[in-house]
DNA sequence: CCTTGACTTCGAGCGCGCTCGAAGGCCTAC
DNA sequence: GTAGGCCTTCGAGCGCGCTCGAAGTCAAGG
């Protein structure tokens, strides 16, 4: 069984130590092992956790989503088809919105190809 | 010559009033034209600046690089190659960051489908 | 004339998600 | 034994991008 130093989990999850005290204290991860020093330890079950919100965090998920995601998980199994939902709805949020940025971008991409091209006849 | 009111012009652009005068404040519109009463006249050329900067916004360029795209237009013409670079560098962290969220997104389908296996199989 | 409502300016306030700093504990190396 | 380094808690502070409210002006309709 393997466990990291919060430096060294915070290093892994590309986020700061700063944050992953932040995100225990907000209520996404469960209370971390602690050391004799006090010190946490990241067991593995912390890291897949860790993992899993940055990646809700990514796909731009509020962090009261988020907490509301991980109550389910630890409300036991029966919530199981909750948290289904919350993530499929989650998804589609996230497509509609990447939809909307390409279609931002396609306006920058035709700016830019008329500065191309006013660049070019000069 | 066609005009709109702040409100017509907001419900056009789909944003809010405020956050159009908030937009001229910060410098990202030329001074609008005014009536009489000081109402705001948005013309053409207005209404066109207030898209691409939603545009801009929508892709999540922060306001002072947006400030620094207009600032270049009012310098004049020979800004368009700083233009251009400053519009293709957005794009690419805009791509990248799109890229970083699908990377995201297919850990969310992975869960999904676990919860939908689980689902299934009781 | 009076109300209604859309507008004006200005500065303050807010929600979010960190981010930081102070003050202190503990371990290791020299 | 002391210096360095990594950790702890706690609460405050910050940067961003709006968002709002107060107080006032103006034009149109009844």
């Amino acid at each position: 069984m393997t466990s990291l130093s919060i430096s060294d989990a915070a290093a892994q999850a590309g986020v700061s130590a700063h944050t992953l005290r932040y995100y225990e204290r907000a209520g996404l991860l469960d209370a971390v092992a602690r050391e004799g020093s006090g010190h946490r330890r990241f067991g593995e079950a912390d890291l897949a956790r860790v993992e899993f919100v940055s990646r809700l965090r990514a796909t731009g998920m509020p962090i009261r989503d988020v907490r509301r995601y991980v109550d389910l998980v630890r409300a036991g199994d029966d919530t199981e088809p909750e948290r289904l939902a919350l993530l499929v709805e989650h998804r589609e949020r996230v497509r509609a919105h990447l939809a909307e940025v390409r279609r931002s971008l396609e306006r920058i991409d035709a700016k830019i190809d008329l500065y191309r091209e006013r660049t070019r006849s000069r």
